[in-house]
DNA sequence: CGGCAGATTGATTGGGGTCAAGGGCTGTGG
DNA sequence: CCACAGCCCTTGACCCCAATCAATCTGCCG
């Protein structure tokens, strides 16, 4: 199942079938499986190969020495990891799982030959690159500007997105493995606070979460109340569109 | 002086006399001054250049509708500011001068030409984005988890490395253009919290900021109060070494 | 039927925000 | 060379959002 991946990498430059099944067969290569909960790669880490996540979610944190955590992006089916690998020397972060997870292994060699082979693919990747950093620019206003209510609600946006564009949600439904303690270490809260907020977003109508899946009751006022702009996100062509007309959501 | 440029660069990949040249020749084609406190490229634009700093600071930031603005990262000379151009269709942050800036516009064919003709260069922009990332993902820890003493004390000690790496400290010594309202915007803090905690910093025998100048006074405990370890700035080589000694200090 | 992870609740605290008023430095114009 | 303006830094008093601490509850699994 490497669908979502080709959905993922579709959005930053147009594939051919060629290119497809180049990235199936690579993805196919060395596909490995992992428990909820565990580790795939650790900080400071020599970085042995990119990752790509085919089944499952993860997380990327990073860990203060006195056990502060904080969750830096999450990883949904399609995403790849970055590729630290191939110029930097140290992972600068760890990667776990949080369901669990069917990815697989880019050797450096496979990486080196995708991208020589296809212009399109190595455009894409390099695509996904820049994505991911603007997403961490909007963590950093989120978690820098933004109250509690305001972070979880634009966690909850982003993610919508995310799972929507690779076709994981149904209607306004989907899978939510995230626990609270989860949430906490994303929005720099604490657990006992996301909770309390929770509740409250419950109250007022905008979300209900239940036996591990999200149902989203009102995405026009859930969009509004965290100042979502989905442009950030960079999803494909049509995002420039949709960012547009949610805008005047506001 | 595209010297800084040089050597940020540097660190990624090894450049030969003809790279430098070239760098050098193509920084010097479209160059811009601007004043201090303006925009040099705004959010929600078609993203029309590359632009590399040659001299002074900026900050790329995004601000939120009802003004509250989030520093995501400061621009010193030798930074480019991130290839958005070349995938992307808009840009997802502005960029502002903090002093006044003189720096160069790359164009798509300028940069197209560069990544062609070499390719180490190439590979130095690639891994200048991923070390760009690396330090979003630091910010996000930063604003996410550490105290405003931590968070002040971290942006000090990542600027001073980031001086260092392109010659512009003098022993412990160095500019400092930031009030202290660019560090409460950086920090996910008000400029009066910022205020009373650089006087403590001042009174524990840390830093002296006076007259847009900082002096380190005491740079190993400095680092071990923000938890900083350099490795996530990926500043070549010596960095990995100079990483390890540091987290000793911890 | 325990055991455990995760969700929930209450009481209390505290770090940092807010508001408002001065103080100081520096550049500019007269 | 002085005077004023504007930006920045500084200070004080007060407040509040979210953290902390400590149970309790719930649902799931073996």
């Amino acid at each position: 199942m490497t669908e979502a991946l080709q959905l993922h990498l579709g959005a930053f430059a147009r594939l051919t079938d060629d290119d497809r099944a180049r990235l199936a067969r690579i993805a196919a290569r060395h596909v490995r499986e992992i428990g909820p909960r565990r580790d795939l790669v650790r900080e400071g880490e020599k970085p042995r190969a990119m990752i790509l996540i085919l089944d499952g979610w993860a997380a990327t944190y990073k860990q203060l020495r006195d056990g502060r955590r904080q969750i830096t992006s999450f990883l949904i089916p399609g995403d790849p990891g970055d590729a630290n690998v191939f110029v930097l020397a140290r992972l600068d972060h760890s990667i776990a799982s949080i369901t669990p997870v069917r990815y697989a292994e880019l050797s450096q060699a496979d990486f080196d030959a995708l991208v020589v082979e296809s212009p399109s693919i190595a455009r894409a990747l390099w695509g996904h690159e820049l994505a991911t950093a603007s997403i961490h620019r909007e963590w950093v206003l989120n978690v820098g500007q933004r109250t509690a209510f305001e972070r979880i609600a634009h966690l909850v946006c982003e993610l919508f997105w995310k799972l929507e564009a690779v076709g994981l949600t149904q209607g306004f439904r989907c899978d939510w493995p995230l626990t609270q303690a989860d949430i906490a270490e994303a929005t720099g809260l604490t657990s006992v606070h996301v909770n309390r907020t929770l509740q409250q977003m419950r109250r007022e109508g905008l979300i209900e979460i239940a036996g591990r899946k999200l149902a989203i009751l009102n995405l026009a006022r859930l969009q509004c109340v965290a100042s979502f702009n989905p442009d950030y996100l960079h999803l494909g062509g049509g995002a420039a569109d949709l960012g547009s007309s949610s805008r005047q959501g506001q």
